[in-house]
RNA sequence: GGGGGCGUAGUUCAGUUGGUUAGAACGCCGGCCUGUCACGCCGGAGGUCGCGGGUUCGAGUCCCGUCGCUCCCGCCA
C-alpha cells in the first residue's frame, strides 16, 4: 500500500467508498475493549480511525499496542458516519477511515509533555522541540513564516531585485551591537565575525552596478535577549541604485499589503501614513507610536512655567496624558510605579470624578486661569510627567500604552502601519563622551544638512526612515552617503580618527571613490513580522530552534567545549576552565 | 551588570499557623468495556519538595546563601 493517498485533515462526505491509505501521528487512542478509535494527525488535521475486531482481527489486535504520537499508516474505506455519531467539531468529522489494516511505522517512548497541553516550561519544550513544533500554534506559525517568506521572494523578483548571499564570514565591527567572534585556524590570532548586517556589502553591490538587490539574511548580535528579541534574526535587506523614495515605500507597501491579503485574508491600506520623528515623539513619546489608540501627549510647559509648583515651573518639559476615568488612589499608585521603571520622579495627578469634584495634591499650587486652560472634563484623569524633555517621553510613551491595555482600548484585529522619518542623523553618548549614529553611519543627511551637519550635529536629521506596525518596528533604512568626502565628513563627527577611517572602512572609502551610485535601501525583520502576522508575544515561537533567554539551546546543549586539539590549531588558550559544562 | 516572578510526581498545579505516611488532574503500567471523540470504570507504579546551610522537638512551609528558568531595565551603530 501507499504511505497516503489524502491528508489527515483531507477526507470529506466527497471521499466516501474510497479505499485509501493515511499516514500520521496518533493524537488519541479511544480503546473500547473491541472497538478501537485512534485519532490519525498530520499537519492539515485528524480524521478518525474506527478498528473493528469483527472486520479487521488483525488490525484491533495490533491497535492496543498504539500509544500517542506512535506512526501508523492505516488502510481502509472511508465510511460515512452515522447522523447521530458526526463529529461537528471536526472538519472532518462527517466521516472516518474504517480500517482494514494498521501497521505501526514508528513507536514513541513516553512523552515527556503532552502536545495539547498548555504552559509547559519553555525550557522542556526547547529541548523536545521536535515534539513541540508538531502542535498545531508552531506548525502554523512556521508555516505562516515561509509563506510569507515565499511572497516576499516572489514581490522582489517581479520588481527586478536580484538576490545575493553576503559572507557569513566577515569582518569584526566594534562599533554597536557586540559581534560574535569566529577564530580562523589558518590565520592565528585573527578573527572573522558574523555580520550583523550585511549592510556594508550590500552598498558594494551597489557600487558593483546591481542596481537592485535583495537577500533573506540572518544577522547577529551578541547582545542580552528578550522575549522579543534574539540573537539571530532573519531580515528581508534590499537596497537600490539611484533610489526614489516613493518606488522604495511603495514596492515596500505593496509586498506587506500582499502578505497581509494572503497570510491573513486582511486588506491593508496603502499608502501607509508618515510622520516625522520629532512628530511622533510629540504626540505618542515614542519613535514608533502604537497609532491604533488615541491618548496622546498633551505639553502643559508653557502653561505652567509660572506655577507656584516649582518641579511644574522649572521642569524644561511638563507634559500629560488625559485619560477618560476617574482613578482612585491605589489606581493612580500603581500607575505611579509603572512610570517610576521608565525613570519617572513622580507621577503628579489631576483628577475630576464624575459629580465635578476634584481631587489632586497638586491643584492648590495651580491658579484658577491654569486649571482652566487645562479644561478638564467630568470622570477624567489627568497625568503629569515634568523632566526633562526626553525622559517626559519615555515615561508618558510607555504610560500610554500600558493605559491603552489596562483599559481595552488595542484592537487586535486592526493593522495600522506607520512610515517615520526625519530621524536625527547623531545622538550623544554621555558615556563615551562622543557622537554615535541613529541609524548607521553611513546614512546619509538630509539635503538641508550636507552642509552643516557637522557644524549643529545634535539638530541635523537623517535621510531614514522605519516601518512601523501597532507600536512594532518591523525595520528601517536610509539612503547612504555615496560621496567618499562626505563620508569621511561624518566618521569625523563621529570621532573616527584617519587612521580607524583607513583600517575600519577604508574598503568603503575605496570603493565609494570608484563611481558609486548614489543608493538606499531597508532592512526588514521577518521574525518580528511573523510574530506581528500570528499575534504571537513570543519571538520564540515563530523560530523552529530558538535559543533559550541565557543565548543556550537546550535541545543540543550549544555551546559547548571543543577539543584541546582545535583550540591549538586556532592559536586559542583558556584563560579558566569553561564554566557551567 | 541590576530588579521582579517562579522552582513540589513525566507534565500542569494544590499543599492551611511550621505538625502523622506530601495530594489532584493529565500522562505511564495492569484489568474491564463495540460508537467514542478530553470516552468511561477499577486497580497500580511514580517524589533528594532545585541545591547547600541555618532556626526548631519538628521545615515543602521560616531565615541566609546558591543554582536554574522566565519577564523587565541596562545593552541592542
Amino acid at each position: 500500500m501507499s504511505w497516503r493517498d489524502l491528508m489527515c485533515g483531507e477526507p470529506r462526505p466527497s471521499h466516501v467508498g474510497q479505499e485509501l491509505t493515511l499516514s500520521g501521528w496518533t493524537a488519541r487512542r479511544r480503546d473500547h475493549g473491541g472497538l478501537v478509535f485512534v485519532d490519525l494527525r498530520d499537519h492539515t488535521g485528524t480524521t478518525q480511525l474506527v478498528i473493528n475486531p469483527e472486520r479487521a482481527p488483525e488490525a484491533a489486535e495490533r491497535a492496543k499496542e498504539i500509544r500517542n504520537e506512535f506512526v501508523l499508516r492505516a488502510r481502509g474505506a472511508i465510511v460515512a458516519r452515522d447522523p447521530e455519531t458526526v463529529n461537528e467539531a471536526m472538519p472532518t468529522g462527517e466521516v472516518e477511515l474504517q480500517v482494514d489494516e494498521v501497521e505501526i511505522v514508528s513507536r514513541s517512548t513516553p512523552l515527556p509533555f503532552q502536545l495539547d497541553e498548555e504552559g509547559v516550561d519553555e525550557t522542556l519544550r526547547l529541548r523536545y522541540r521536535w515534539l513541540d513544533l508538531r502542535r498545531p500554534k508552531l506548525q502554523r506559525n512556521l508555516r505562516l513564516r515561509a509563506q510569507m517568506v515565499g511572497i516576499i521572494r516572489r514581490e522582489m523578483q517581479e520588481a527586478g531585485f536580484l538576490d545575493i548571499q553576503t559572507p557569513i564570514l566577515f569582518k569584526p565591527t566594534p562599533e554597536g551591537a557586540r559581534d560574535f567572534v569566529v577564530p580562523s585556524r589558518l590565520h592565528n590570532g585573527r578573527f572573522f565575525a558574523l555580520p550583523q548586517s550585511p549592510q556594508i556589502l550590500k552598498q558594494l553591490t551597489m557600487v558593483a552596478g546591481f542596481d537592485r538587490y535583495y537577500q533573506i539574511a540572518v544577522c547577529f548580535r551578541d547582545e542580552d535577549l528578550r522575549a522579543d528579541r534574539v540573537q539571530e534574526i532573519t531580515q528581508l535587506d534590499l537596497e537600490m541604485s539611484f533610489p526614489d523614495r516613493e518606488i522604495l515605500f511603495e514596492l515596500i507597501e505593496r509586498t506587506f499589503a500582499a502578505i497581509w491579503r494572503e497570510c491573513l485574508g486582511v486588506e491593508i491600506e496603502t499608502p501607509f501614513p508618515r510622520m516625522s520623528y520629532e512628530e511622533a515623539d510629540r504626540r505618542f513619546g515614542s519613535d514608533k507610536p502604537d497609532t491604533r489608540f488615541g491618548l496622546e501627549l498633551e505639553d502643559a510647559t508653557e502653561l505652567t512655567r509660572g506655577s507656584d509648583l516649582g518641579v511644574f515651573a522649572n521642569a524644561e518639559a511638563v507634559r500629560f496624558l488625559r485619560v477618560p476615568r476617574a482613578y482612585s488612589r491605589p489606581e493612580l499608585a500603581a500607575l505611579e510605579e509603572v512610570a517610576k521603571e521608565r525613570g519617572a520622579k513622580g507621577l503628579a495627578y489631576l483628577v475630576q470624578d464624575e459629580q465635578g469634584e476634584i481631587r489632586s495634591p497638586i491643584a492648590k499650587f495651580l491658579s484658577e486661569d491654569e486649571l482652566d486652560a487645562l479644561q478638564i472634563a467630568p470622570a477624567e484623569s489627568l497625568l503629569f510627567c515634568a523632566d526633562a524633555w526626553a525622559t517626559t517621553s519615555t515615561v508618558l510613551g510607555h504610560l500610554r500604552l500600558h493605559i491603552a491595555r489596562e483599559l481595552g482600548l488595542v484592537d487586535d484585529e486592526v493593522f495600522t502601519f506607520l512610515w517615520v522619518d526625519a530621524f536625527p542623523l547623531f545622538e550623544w553618548d554621555e558615556d563615551e563622551q562622543r557622537w554615535n549614529a541613529v541609524h548607521h553611519p553611513f546614512t546619509r543627511p538630509t539635503a538641508e544638512w550636507q552642509e552643516r551637519f557637522d557644524e549643529e550635529p545634535a539638530a541635523a536629521l537623517a535621510e531614514a526612515y522605519d516601518l512601523i506596525v501597532n507600536g512594532n518596528e518591523l525595520g528601517g533604512g536610509s539612503f547612504r552617503i555615496h560621496e567618499p568626502d562626505l563620508q569621511a565628513r561624518v566618521f569625523d563627527t563621529l570621532s573616527l580618527s584617519a587612521e580607524e577611517q583607513r583600517s575600519k572602512f577604508g574598503f568603503l572609502l575605496d570603493a565609494l571613490a570608484m563611481g558609486a551610485p548614489p543608493h538606499g535601501g531597508i532592512a526588514l525583520g521577518i521574525d518580528r513580522t511573523v510574530m506581528v502576522l500570528a499575534g504571537e508575544p513570543n519571538l520564540r515561537d515563530v523560530i523552529a530552534f530558538p535559543k533559550n533567554q541565557a543565548g543556550l539551546d537546550p535541545m543540543s546543549g550549544a555551546p559547548s567545549e571543543v577539543t584541546a586539539k582545535q583550540l591549538d590549531e586556532l592559536g586559542i588558550r583558556l584563560v579558566e576552565p569553561p564554566t557551567g559544562a
